[in-house]
DNA sequence: CTGAAAGCGCTTACAG
DNA sequence: CTGAAAGCGCTTACAG
């Protein structure tokens, strides 16, 4: 079904001009006849060329690939938003005609990662999540590779894209504030990370900007298993609390199940909000306020910013993207 | 930090010896001295030399890229398979020195695997799922390009890599007849698909095994919708059954909800076995029965069936893996 | 066992 | 505006 590949030559010898004007008019790069351009496209359109990106990436020493890195150990609730995040990514690059390699490293592990760089299979990287003690991001940065990551990093050098979890969180909060809901239970995870640090700060700004005052016994930190948010829930159902805020989704559906296991009805008994929203909790509950962030806009933002990066062009250092507060009012039971 | 990219050249230059020589070396291919490899070989190493991939490709016009197309579209219940399924093949690729592109199709839109084919980015393609109807298997075929597929397909020119669904079925019932479980209904899911057929057959190998004559009101097909399974569970309930056995993981996931919700405790007032046994099950509560298949051994079998048919050695068209019976006896209530 | 040379299919100074 | 030529970094007949 399938003649001969054809090549630049082919074009260039049926034609009767010169390889290099082929590419010209391919590229669209150096001076060309407006003619002679409209020739060589029309010629191509019709025999369905296509320039072999292999070559084209010797020639430029360019590879057209970029490697988005994932955790391979990553759990369940994350897996949508790394779909959702790969599908962006895959979508944003083929628009300039590159394509995504899959790394996936552990927080220790990133020999797949190494492997690809060294054998010059991509030309940048994006990083999908960001870890306070980021091997990964260590090696690229010693290593001179362009890369961008999804989420903060700490290192004021790198290219980073995250959402405005701060005001994000912030906003949330005001919300409840000014519902005049005041006593508010916060459950928060593990604290290493970024992303709770600032989660952390845009809650005590609204604390600050309402003049309201947190007591600490209301403040659950760190509460990286199910025990814990459980023994958090039963806490917190004894000290008269109005709104429970969950750090992240995988909180809140734990928080959910504690207090359906409790028989304590939402809204009517406590109020939930979430500092984020995932397909998962969506699915499952009604939960009352949640911070829903574009996970689309920020692999478009991610890719983009890396390939510009790429190019040698100037990009920010640091993107904040928005968010979307989501007032769902419970109203069947 | 990096010096200069060292290339074949540089070595040949430095070692007072050909080019030539120093692929072969580094190939393995063709006759060279001993020594002389050893040699190459060992600068190699102490200057961490790295052959460029993509100048490789161009010799030999391979690109040492495979494409892992998987449903953009896929539902929750299917992400962690495609997660364990992608780093599967990852990782057996990267021991061949292949990397995994990425594609993300729609069941009517291949957009992207097109690019990446006419673009030459791939050298073969393992598709993620099968359909009846499959646009990405025709459009392959038609091309000409290496591919595998991982479940079968109803081409038997296309070389598949499945589980032995059928057998795994058979045995799972047959588990439950000779405990003298006869009672048992049936929840189907969509028909259309492969898979669905096959399961159902090897439900029917063991009925007929077993003497046992399925009641057709004891089997509801294509309960495609929660509404359909939850009917389904209610009508099963009058029906003095002993088990019911779920054709995949979402139909129990819907089973052991509904049951929840009316009260009916497992297992001392009805069994649930199902053919899919996936994490999210895992996680949620006790099946008394089900099916294991392991995932990272099928993405193993494609990856591996895949390259070696790009290198033009013969593969059997159709590989049948293995699976576990789950005996999972619920002991807390 | 080893090497000179052509070739993979493009791009890009350089010259006109 | 257009072309001849060198080059990107490998591989592989072909010859010795």
């Amino acid at each position: 079904m399938d003649n001969k590949k054809l090549t630049i030559d082919d074009i260039a010898r049926e034609l009767q001009i010169s390889k290099t004007t082929v590419s010209r008019a391919i590229s669209g790069k150096g001076r060309i006849g407006q003619e002679t351009r409209e020739k060589v496209l029309r010629y191509i359109k019709e025999n369905n060329y296509k320039p072999s990106a292999i070559a084209r990436g010797l020639a430029q020493s360019k590879t057209f690939n970029i490697s988005l890195v994932m955790p391979g150990d990553s759990s369940l609730v994350d897996l949508p938003f790394y779909h959702n995040f790969l599908w962006g990514i895959s979508n944003t690059a083929s628009k300039s005609d590159y394509d995504v390699i899959i790394s996936m490293v552990s927080e220790k592990d990133i020999t797949q990662l190494v492997r690809l760089i060294e054998n010059n299979k991509v030309d940048g990287v994006v990083l999908g999540r960001t870890l306070e003690e980021d091997i990964a991001e260590k090696y690229l940065k010693q290593k001179g590779i362009p890369f961008v990551t999804a989420g903060s990093s700490l290192d004021p050098t790198v290219i980073q894209v995250d959402n405005d979890h701060r005001s994000a969180c912030r906003e949330l909060t005001s919300v409840l504030f000014s519902k005049r809901i005041r006593r508010v239970a916060l459950i928060g995870s593990d604290m290493k990370t970024i992303v709770s640090k600032n989660r952390l700060a845009g809650f005590r700004d609204a604390c600050t900007e309402f003049n309201v005052f947190m007591e600490d016994d209301l403040i659950y930190l760190d509460m990286d298993s199910e025990t814990k948010i459980e023994e958090a829930v039963e806490d917190i159902l004894k000290k008269n609390v109005e709104c429970i805020i969950c750090m992240d989704d995988y909180i809140c559906g734990c928080v959910l199940e504690k207090l359906e296991k409790e028989n304590v009805n939402i809204p009517e008994d406590i109020k939930v909000a979430s500092f984020y929203d995932s397909s998962l909790l969506e699915s499952r509950q009604s939960v009352n306020l949640s911070l829903k962030f574009n996970v689309t806009e920020i692999a478009a933002a991610c890719c983009n910013t890396l390939l510009s990066h790429i190019d040698k062009k100037d990009v920010p250092v640091k993107t904040l993207l928005g968010y979307e507060v989501v007032i769902r009012e419970a109203t069947q039971s």
